[in-house]
Formats: structure tokens, sequence, C-alpha cells
DNA sequence: TTGAATTACTTGATATATCAAATATAATTA
DNA sequence: TAATTATATTTGATATATCAAGTAATTCAA
């Protein structure tokens, strides 16, 4: 079993990974809910768990541009998944609320992430995902500091 | 140092991971020539060690959709870095070739490529490095047959 | 307390991603 | 060989990515 890999780095293999990954999440989760993109539910999660966020920190976590969460909120809130309020204590901000179709969807979703990432990791022990992600942080970091 | 993962799973740090490396690609590279992205010079790369190569073929390397590569391949025409040929074989199929431009690129890009690779994987041992392909190599297939 | 700087977000322009449909050529089959 | 099927690429529509510039609210500093 040959891997091709044009630039015969690992770097190339990790790219390869998160798009294999995206792809068998986008096909698991529109089995579910057809009108919704995996970023749009990583959205949501992070939102159920932190419904004080900004959007300048989702962008962060979810390594998006600003202006593409702007749109993608946007698309969100047309799409009746979140709704826009007025973040009275400072009114730059925009208070993301997640409507009940939300609410439901995340109901719905929740188990295939799971099982998405249990697809994803099977066979890899506790220690090697460990390992994985030490190495991967490694790597982040060297890059930040270049 | 607390990395803050919504997701909480290593497939979280991959993405991170992989769009780190993607910044200092795309900063190093512009310091050398400023129009071209890094998906274009993984593009100039493939072509130079594989001439005969289809679009289709290429879309698969890249990870990209076939219309992806004929947009970032019309893009690098009018650029200048490649030309369109007709293939007499299959005139279906076009003929890529690396324009003046585009090999003088790359002759100026290749230590950058380099330069790239050592920086993200600085302080990796080559054992490490083969484990981590390993374990994404399984992450992979994992994906590819579920 | 006012003017300058900062922050949060939006908007515009262009490139790219993705899917579906269209086009053109090639290969296959009845 | 004519009709069908398959392949390679393109095009259209819409979403997203990215940068720069714009807007509005907030904070800071003289």
């Amino acid at each position: 079993m040959k891997h091709k890999n044009p630039t015969g780095t690992v770097l190339y293999t990790i790219e390869q990974a998160i798009k294999e990954y995206r792809k068998v999440c986008q096909k698991n989760i529109q089995k579910i809910v057809s009108d919704i993109t995996v970023d749009q539910c990583l959205v949501l999660i992070i939102l159920n768990e932190n419904s004080k966020i900004s959007q300048i920190e989702m962008a962060k976590l979810i390594f998006k541009d600003n202006a593409s969460v702007t749109r993608i909120i946007e698309l969100m809130v047309k799409k009746d998944y979140l709704s826009r309020e007025i973040n009275e204590l400072d009114k730059r901000k925009s208070k993301l609320v997640i409507t009940e179709k939300g609410q439901k969807t995340i109901g719905l979703l929740t188990p295939i992430f799971k099982l998405n990432r249990k697809t994803a990791l099977d066979g890899l022990a506790i220690d090697e995902i460990e390992l994985l992600d030490k190495l991967l942080h490694k790597i982040i970091s060297n890059c930040k500091t270049a």
C-alpha cells in the first residue's frame, strides 16, 4: 500500500488526515441534518458550551477570519439555527443565541459527533492519541514562534 | 500553557496544526514571491515532478475539487506561471506546462519549502515523525473505510 | 471631558470550495 | 458503425476565505 505524497513530508499527511476526517463528518451529519456544515456544527457546540462568546473569540476557536464568522453566522441566522441579539453591556458585540431549532439540532447531532470521533480514532490507543496530540502541539508551537 | 480545545479531541489539534503550518508557509513564501499561494506552489512542485499529470490527478493530490483546480490553473495561467496546451493524445485533457516564470519561481521557492518544513518539524526526532505519519495514516484509513 | 486610539463587527473585492449541470472527447457495446 | 456510456474539464450558483477598508461603540489619555 503506497502512500502518494508529493511533498514527502508528514505535513502533507496532516492535511490529508484532516480532509478525510471532514469528509466523514460532513457525510454523517448530512444523513441527519441536510442543511448544516461541519463548521456550523462546531459553532453550535461552542456556543452551547459558552453562550457569552464573542464573534472574535469564535473566530479564533474555529480557526477562521472574523469576516468569515460574520457570514457564517448570517447564514445560520437565516436558517434559524441562531438569533442575534444586542449585547447591552457592549453594543459593539453581538449576543448569539441558539434557537429552539438549533438546540434540537445539537441534540440530534451530538451522537454523530461522538461517532465521527470514534470512527476516526478507531484502533488508536489512548497513549497513541496523547502522543499524537503532543507531537502536533510541538508543530503548532514551532509554527507560532517562527 | 493551556490548550483551548472546544471539542476535546486530537482531531481539532490536527486542524490547528495544519492551519498554523499554512500560515507560516504563506508568510515565508510571500517574502519572496508576492502573488502566489501555498496551493499554487504545490501545483508547481507537482507539475515539476510529473509534467504529464492531468487536472483530475492534480485535484486528488492537492485534495481539491476538480472545479477548484480548473480555476486555480486559470489564475496561474493569467499570472504566467503556467500555460495550457492541447493534449493531442486525448483532447479532453489539457497539457499543463510550467512557463519560464514558473520555473524561476520554483527555483526561488525551493529553499523556502525546505525551510518551512524544517521550521515546523524542528525538535521532532525521525522516529517521532514516522510515528506521527503512521498514526495519521491510521486515521486516514479509518475515515476512508467508514 | 474631549479627541485619539482601540475594539468588535461589517462590507467589498477577489479567490477558493463544493455541488450539480453542461460540454466535449473517448471508449465501449449492440 | 451508431448509440450508449464513461471520462476530463468547464461553468454556474452559492458558501467560505482573506485582506483591506469602513462603521460604530468603547476606552484611554491629555
